[in-house]
Parts: C-alpha cells; structure tokens; sequence
DNA sequence: AGCACGCCGACT
DNA sequence: GTCGGCGTGCTC
C-alpha cells in the first residue's frame, strides 16, 4: 500500500483576506478549488466552510493551498465558516490516502466523512422547564398538579420529560410555561455521553489472557504505530483482553473506535462493554435515527465520546483524538464497503493508526490469509490465545459424508444428524442447523419445460419465500430486491401448476424438522425475520431462556453469542460456498464453519458439531475436523504465494457496467485496446462479472494481476484516463476484489 | 452530486 | 403554438 504520500509538513496555517485557499467539497469532482477568503474571516485547513457552487450554497473543507490556473473573473468568495470542530490533519490525510489508493476522487471519500451534514451546525439548545417560585394565579387541574409538583423537584427537564415523569401530556407543560407557572430555561443541548470508567476492576483473567492484556495495554499506552493480530479460539477471551487496550486508551485521555462487522446482533459485546467500564459506548451503526447520529457525530467532534463502536462506516467519524482502533472479526468479509469507493475498513483502519501513529488491535478466532502472513514476516505482532477460558473445550467436529446417505429427495437431513438432534433435545439441551440460505428454495422451476425463474434485473434465480408478508410464497431477487408473487403457471410454457422447488433454505429445512421432531421449539434465524437489533436480541433471550430448543439459521448465527446450553451445532451443507472461482472460498467457509463450530458447548457442557458433506476430504473439512489449522492456512498461504496471488501479488478489478449491453461491450472492448501493457502487469478479461446483470446493469469485468512491487494505482489511473466512458456507462475500480472472477 | 442548457413528443 | 422528457456538461 503505497500511494502517493500527502506532503504536509510545510502547509500554510493561516489564510487571510486577499488570499486564495482549496476547498475540498464532498462531491466526486477530480479536485479542489479555489475560493477567494473573504474579509473577516480566517481560514486554516481543516475548517468546514461553505462555499457558493455554480447557484448553490455546499459545504467544504479547506484542504491547503490554491491550485491556482483558475481565471480570476471564476473566483468567488467563501461564504462562511461552520461551526464545528475543524477537520484534524490526521483524517485530511487519510481521506487523500483511500482517494489515492481506491482511484476515488478526494470528493468522493470526504462525502463519507460529511455523511451528517445536520451535524455541522450547533445543536439547538434545548428548551426546558422549571417550576416559578411564586407561580401567578391560574386554573388547577389534577394533570397540572402532577406536572407542577414533577416539575418542582429535581433539575430543568424538556416538556417531554417532564409529560412522562407526571404521566400527562406535553400540552399539560406547555400550558403551565403558558399560564406562568412554569418557567422555559435554555439548556446546552445534547448531554454528553457517560463517561466509561477505566478504573474499573475487569474479571479475573487466566495467566495467558492477563500476559496477552499487559501486553496489549502496554502498545495502547505507548505512543507509535503498531498492529497486533490477537489470536483466539472462541471463548477464549479475546474481548477482554482488548478491552485492557481500552482502559488503557481511556486513561491517557484518547479516544478508542471498535469496529464490529454487524453491530446490529451487538447487544451481548454493548452489556459486556457496560459491565466492564459501568457505561455504554457511543453506537454508530445504520440503525441509527437522524436524531441519534447526529447526537453521536457531534459528540465525537468534539471529543465527548471516548468510545465508539460501530460498523464500517465509523472510521470516518471525526474522531480529534483518536488512540486506538480495535477491528473485532477482522476477517469478516463485511468489512468490504461495495458500493461507492470500494475499499476494506480493516485494511483501511490500519492505515488510519498508522497516520495517526497510534496502535490498532486485529481480533479474530480465524485470521484472515493477509493478517496471518503479516504477522508471520513479523509486520504485526501477535498474541495468541490458546485456550477456552473457565475451563470449556472446544467442540468436538466431526463429518457425514452425504455420499453414503443417500437422502431422498427433500430431504436434508441425515440419520447421525438426526440421531444428534434426537439426544441433544432428550438431554434438554440446544441446537443450532446452520444453513447459509435464506428463504424456502434457492430454485424454482418448471417441471414441463424445464424453465427456471430468473430475476429480471439481475442474473440471478429468485428465492421462494413462505414466511412472512401473507399467506402467498413470493418470489424474491436477493440482490436487487425484485420481488412477485409466485405466479400460477409458468411464464416460459404456461402450464400450471408445474413449479418444483428445487434445494433447501432455512424455512424449508423447518418444515423437515417439523416433521421429524414435531414437539421441538424452533425459531428461524435469518436476515429476512430478524430486522433490526431488537428482534436479533428478542430472539437471543428466548434462546438463552431455553424458550426455543432449535435455531435453524443463515450465517446470522455464527456470530459470537454465548448460550450455555446450546451444545450441537448441525451444519446442513458444508460445502455451500466452496463452488465458485472466488480466490478465497475455502478460506471463508473455514472461517464461517469454525465460527459456527464455536457456537457449541460454550458453557460447562461439551459441544459437538457435524458437518454434513459432499467432501470430505476437502482440506477445509480436513482442517475442521483435525483442528489443524496452522496446516490448512499453511498450504492455503503456499498455493496464493506459487500463483502469485495476495498478500504475495495484488490484484485490482475493474467493472464496466451500464443498462444498455451493447455499449457496455463497446467499452469494455476499448478498455482492452488500451490496456496497460507494462511488465510485472498482467490484465485478463473482459469477461462477464460474477452477475452479469445485477439491477439492470450489464456487467464486464477485467482482472489485473500485478507483482507486490508494482505500483498498481498510476497504471490504472492512466488506462481509466484513456478510455472515458460515455453516456451511463460505468467504469469502477476495485483494489483488492474480494471475488476473483 | 445538483442544476443548468438543449433538442424532440403530447397537450391547453 | 408551448410544457416537459432526460441526455450532456459544468461547477472555483
């Protein structure tokens, strides 16, 4: 990762009158501009101003000096400076370093960083309501009673609080301010976030977790860049012993971000998180309310959070004083923002400690191959934590082999995992069918003709739904969200009621289960039934209330709950994500299995898990079963170094996409004219991307292939220079694709 | 990204 | 005769 470093180190401080400065303006414009400073106003670089902008009135950043060529006449003023926080050096750097290394326009990126832009102005302060001394006369109700008599103790409230503290309504309030005898007080808006404690005793840590905590606290609390990947089974404590970096972080006054891959199932990590430091940490996730994010923006501006935990997104909070990051599963694939600049929070964060000189933690149970290799040539550290705590042992893995199971048709499950099924609920005990596909059948077709019921925006088959919205299956897109009802005949040869379904997802692997073990508790457990954080942790308390017996669930589950008496884990189809050119495949389903796998026997039972197979003698299943994983990731780690594959190579794609395919041919086959044909480059395709059609677009897709040395971004910058699209065609760059065809 | 200007179909 | 579709182009 080397683009062009931003030299700053003689940047001017100040502008003044007469002066020019570059605004940077979170639009995807190639550059910055330049504004004239107005009279009585100051400008340094990280001020948020607005700027006029052809007839409008935007926001921008001053970002440095002129780019001067502009003719004088096009010049116009700054309109005003903003009143926040200016933008630190550390994320302008940062924001110029993903526009860089993503081929973004800086604009593009700073948009992310101005995501709130309600933010930008001062909070209102907000209006509140103490009772007057001598009140003048005026009517009594029994509600004005109450809210007088509220009112007259404790501190000024808002009318909304004080409506519910008095069991009234808010006109009851507004009616006393009326009548004078209540008094409206302005209060500086927005009470700051409660204060983690970092004092705090933490549990009692095991020899290994309390050495890999002093040792993690130890880079929280030195100034510097580092990176360490700590390494842990489930269980093993990992979130403890990052949390010492955090009190660590807290006690020398900086700001601490954690970035969890789905903080939407993060109600177990916010009451640990409580539990150790006695408060809540600031949330930044896309559950938020308007009223919520910009409550939480403006209080990292201004450096009243100490904490935040959220998702991808929250590395571009305008943290002033930011002192560690923690990037829990840091192999989790949801890391990879895809829409707009594509780019990876892990990767991303790690740059971010570094222009921050700062340490940053990797966690997971499962590293990924990039983290794995880094710490093996010694760039990060590594802790490794090798064992459950409080004494749980890992699951015990085994597989079916679905050769000789000879299922019949519809039919998922087989006799051993039945027969585990039938033992673990004998022994009031709780399971989990771990199924990666939402819905009833991931295929319908037509029995007739033969013909399968595709998107029509995308390449892609429609998932048969049955729960939910009506009695109706429906059919639904899970890429672009088409959805219809299932029709009555087919649309290809009209006959009727032809349609079969073809495959098991999670409601329809509930119905076998219906069957088989009629008076089981089962709940689903995938994306489609659980929106929203309250209904993943609803269900999570009926699990741990042993109200539900079965989870039949999509990969939702495999994330790190805790629940005593949950000890078999099934997995259904083993196999699932391995089809497919994707360069990492078996990593990830290793990665997913495992997760899955540690689901089991977390308390004081043993856990089991089967894993039902095609393949097994797959090295993933061979890994999983031995718990060899050194070796896995080993050969893993050799075949990406022989085929010069990352983190040995790197590997950038670039989509062309556009709703009209002929044209999106024709620039597909001119990008190929001008390819760069450099040495130590290798560019393949077009070819067709993974959906060829995905919401209407038709899609081609080049690789390049290019050796660790090579610096990719120039290369591609020039071949995307050469070939401007027209029209809605799209051209979009990927650095470090995740899929590989 | 907005918001213009600009050139071809159905309306008062 | 206009109102209005959204295709290209510019914004310091």
């Amino acid at each position: 990762m080397t683009p062009a470093d931003s030299s700053s180190s003689t940047e001017k401080s100040q502008y003044l009158v007469g002066e020019t400065v570059g605004v940077l303006l979170p639009l995807p414009l190639s550059g910055i501009y330049d504004y004239r400073v107005p009279e009585g106003l100051r400008l340094a670089p990280g001020d948020v101003v607005t700027v006029p902008l052809g007839r409008r009135i935007v926001t921008g950043v001053v970002w440095g000096p002129p780019q001067g060529g502009v003719p004088e006449a096009k010049l116009k003023a700054v309109a005003a400076r903003r009143d926040t926080p200016p933008m630190t050096d550390v994320q302008r750097r940062f924001i110029d370093w993903i526009a860089a290394y993503t081929l973004n326009p800086p604009g593009a990126v700073l948009k992310m960083a101005l995501s709130v832009p309600e933010a930008l102005d001062p909070p209102a302060p907000t209006t509140a309501y103490v009772a007057v001394r001598s009140p003048p006369a005026f009517k009594e109700t029994p509600a004005r009673r109450r809210a007088l008599a509220v009112a007259a103790e404790g501190p000024p409230r808002t009318a909304a609080d004080l409506a519910r503290e008095a069991a009234v309504g808010p006109a009851v309030v507004k009616g006393l301010a009326k009548a004078g005898a209540l008094e409206t007080v302005s209060l500086p808006s927005g009470a700051p976030p409660e204060k983690p404690d970092w004092r705090r005793q933490g549990p009692t840590l095991s020899a290994d977790q309390a050495e890999a905590a002093a040792s993690l606290g130890a880079k929280a609390a030195a100034d510097g860049f580092s990176v360490t990947l700590l390494d842990g089974v489930p269980g093993s404590g990992k979130t403890e012993v990052y949390f010492q970096a955090i009190a660590e972080t807290f006690a020398r006054g900086r700001q601490a971000l954690v970035l969890l891959p789905e903080i939407a199932l993060g109600a177990q990590w916010l009451e640990r998180f409580r539990r150790r430091f006695g408060a809540l940490p600031v949330e930044w996730h896309s559950d938020l309310t308007q009223t919520q994010r910009r409550a939480a923006w403006r209080h990292v501006a201004e450096g009243a959070a100490s904490v935040v935990v959220g998702a991808r997104s929250a590395l571009f909070l305008p943290f002033p004083d930011l002192g560690l990051i923690v990037v829990d599963e840091e192999h989790d694939s949801s890391f990879k923002q895809e829409d707009g600049p594509i780019y990876n929070a892990r990767d991303m964060a790690v740059v971010r400690a570094r222009l921050g000189n700062h340490a940053i933690v990797l966690a997971s149970a499962t590293p990924s191959l990039e983290t794995s290799v880094n710490a093996d040539l010694g760039r990060y550290g590594r802790l490794h934590l090798p064992d459950r705590h409080a004494g749980a042992v890992l699951p015990k893995i085994d597989v079916v082999d679905m050769r000789t199971e000879k299922l019949p048709a519809g039919r998922w499950l087989s006799d051993p995992l039945k027969t585990a099924l039938s033992e673990t609920f004998a022994a009031k005990e709780q399971a989990i069918l771990f199924l990666n596909r939402r819905g009833y059948a991931p295929l319908t077709l037509c029995r007739h003709c033969g013909h399968r019921m595709n998107c029509p925006r995308c390449t892609a088959w429609l998932v048969e739904h049955r729960l939910g919205g009506g009695r109706v299956a429906r059919l639904q897109c899970h890429h672009c969200g088409f959805a219809a009802p299932m029709p009555n005949e087919c649309p290809s040869c009209a006959a009727e009621d032809s349609f079969a379904a073809c495959g098991p997802g999670v409601e329809r692997l509930a119905e076998e289960v219906a069957a088989a073990f009629p008076e089981v508790r089962v709940a689903i457990a995938a994306s489609d039934n659980l929106q929203g954080p309250r209904a993943a942790s609803d269900l999570m308390r009926r699990v741990e209330e042993h109200a539900v017996d079965l989870v039949i669930g999509t990969q939702i589950v495999a994330k790190g709950h805790h629940f005593p008496m949950l000890t078999l884990v099934g997995v259904v189809d083993a196999d699932l994500g391995l089809s497919g050119g994707d360069l990492r495949a078996a990593e990830r389903t290793y990665q997913l299995l495992y997760q899955v796998a540690g689901r089991a026997g977390r308390g004081a039972l043993p856990g089991r898990v089967l894993l039902q197979t095609f393949m097994p003698e797959h090295p993933v299943m061979k890994a999983l079963t031995s718990g060899e994983r050194e070796r896995f990731i080993a050969a893993e780690t050799d075949a990406r170094r022989r085929d010069g594959m990352p983190p040995f190579g790197r590997l950038a794609a670039v989509i062309v996409s556009g709703p009209d395919e002929a044209q999106v041919d024709a620039h597909a086959r001119a990008l190929a004219r001008a390819a760069p044909r450099d040495s130590g480059i290798q560019v393949l395709g077009p070819a067709p991307a993974p959906f060829a059609l995905l919401r209407g677009r038709h899609r081609r897709r080049f690789l390049v292939k290019a050796g660790k040395e090579v610096p990719i971004q120039p290369i591609l910058a020039r071949w995307m220079d050469a070939c401007p699209t027209h029209g809605s065609v799209r051209a979009q760059v990927d650095v470090d694709p995740y899929s590989f065809l």
